[in-house]
DNA sequence: ATTCCGGATGTTATCGCTAACAAAATTGAG
DNA sequence: CTCAATTTTGTTAGCGATAACATCCGGAAT
């Protein structure tokens, strides 16, 4: 394994030289510099990030914390992970999961925090150590989240171009911000178009949504599009339009919203409103480096793009 | 920050004594490991990480790869990981997830590896670092799996005990280990019970195998049962069944493999061969560790026993 | 020419811990 | 009660890197 003492060897320098060269590049020759590059590309050298660990009294370890029950997580948060874990693997940082929620929090150099629920709030302003969410707030806490407002605009825009008259939005019954923005884009899109808007809510799961809508059946003439809050909500619908001899997506519509997974199970597959989860992941890492990097210095608010994603539920 | 100093101090012996209990506590008389328990405790003693796995010459990072497709890639790995971490973290390890396949491969302690395809072995074998397969192999190297062959029996066993009288095997068309072994335990049980084997093959898509089903619909009499190797085979299946107006679970049967998430997303609801995947997360881990421990020696071949979940898809 | 200044580089000490050796304490055989 | 063998504890050095200070050097000002 080469060392600082290898490349400043080949380099004929020191070896505090060959750190600044790494560290504070702007203080040393240009001359020297190419010099030390050369050296450690010839002995393809690597800092030993235990060691700069050490001295820093930096873990490089990051946790990410997921509150949500581990049953209800959705199949997203592996491509969450990945955009995590690609970037802080670019910085020489490792990933720790935390899921029990074992206040028994060790030793890292700071947090991001998915799955937050109201009285979460309580115990994260706590946190001595630098944070990012995954997931609008509005504590002002730093966070990133998809632009949920966005995606409820661009579903129900969408609807309403493939002309479908009447549009419901089918929305999760629980007081979350990231609810209440899609929701927002939803209606907003439909004051604007002139249209009468229409909300019911259930919780998250496909077989609950499923009985709603073949119990209310009658309330919803053809010519209908569902705007889901989730993928998994418009596998529901999708499987209650079909149970009543509705046809999809000649008489009915479906957009989903989250893009990960499900829409491709489903049947027909879903057209939804796919977030960037990955980037959104990487994005998080992103800042929460940064802050640890400048003493836990605030990073704002990240929101990103959804797209729309076209497949089988629509006409 | 408390170190070994403040312990030594406060139990009056040298650092390395400190150092001696936590290491080698087998040299150190049973009095002073009192006191210097003691001391730990009041001061609320962690051993330093870093500085462990410097003069270890340890990361104290485990890398997993997924060598699959994300976009293909099951739910299940959210709690290989949760498994995986929950181990990792009690032993002050952290985990970084590689899922591109960037030989690039970084500074760690041993890998984890999942989604191994025979091409793989290939480069596999090059590995000069410890580490342990999720999921069966024939080349003997150590690995962490369901016991697949006992899954396909579970699940086949059950269909005949509820009274199916035509039991069709359906198989992910690939040609891999832990495919052979499900269907191995079908073929097993089959010929126990004097049964004729019946089996049909799919890419793991929902919508192929719909389609398939959907096609031969006229093979399948009533009271048959579909013994899939996936819960995405099976939720296909059980669109088909409902599609063609097949009643379920009365007149056809449904039993999944997995049990995670989509037996659940599925409707009716899956009755399926839940593997344990947390459990086995764990294990992998906890095998890696003993290999980094003791110099990369062999741990063998852990197979976990699966369980069957009984819900709607079956009477 | 001498002094002084500031930028470039080198030296030293340190982060927290452990291996290897050294010293001290205990044991027990004669 | 010795003295060597053995066990228990302490001392030193070093893991790989960096901050803080020390030194060196060339050029501007005197």
């Amino acid at each position: 394994m080469t060392t600082l003492k290898d490349v400043a060897d080949q380099a004929h320098v020191s070896r505090m030289t060959v750190s600044r060269v790494i560290n504070h590049p702007d203080k040393v020759t240009d001359e020297v510099k190419q010099l030390v590059y050369q050296a450690m590309k010839n002995l393809d050298y690597h800092p030993n990030a235990m060691a700069r660990a050490l001295v820093n009294n930096r873990t490089q370890i990051v946790k990410l914390l997921v509150l949500e029950e581990m049953t209800t997580v959705e199949p997203y948060y592996m491509n969450l992970l990945t955009g995590i874990s690609k970037e802080l693997e670019e910085h020489q940082y490792a990933l720790q999961l935390v899921t029990e929620n074992s206040f028994e929090i060790g030793t890292c150099d700071g947090y991001i925090i998915t799955g937050m629920r109201h009285e979460d709030y309580q115990w994260i302003k706590e946190l001595k150590l630098p944070f990012v969410l995954f997931g609008e707030n509005r504590y002002g806490y730093d966070f990133v989240d998809s632009d949920n407002k966005m995606g409820g605009q661009l579903g129900t825009e969408y609807a309403i171009k493939r002309g479908y008259e009447h549009l419901i939005y089918v929305g999760i019954d629980l007081a979350e911000p990231f609810e209440y923005s899609r929701e927002a884009g939803y209606l907003q899109t439909m004051q604007e178009n002139g249209l009468e808007p229409q909300i019911i809510r259930s919780d998250n799961h496909s077989t609950q949504i499923q009985s709603f809508v073949m119990e209310h059946w009658n309330d919803y003439p053809e010519n209908t599009a569902f705007v889901c809050a989730s993928d998994r909500l418009a596998l529901g619908v999708e499987r209650a339009i079909l149970a009543q001899g509705g046809s999809l997506p000649d008489q009915y519509g479906v957009i989903g919203h989250d893009g990960v997974f499900l829409d491709q199970v489903a049947f027909p597959q879903l057209t939804t409103v796919k977030q960037e989860v990955d980037k959104m992941g990487g994005l998080c890492a992103k800042m929460l480096l940064e802050k640890i990097k400048n003493n836990n210095q605030v990073q704002g608010q990240c929101v990103i793009a959804p797209q729309l994603i076209v497949r089988d539920s629509t006409k």
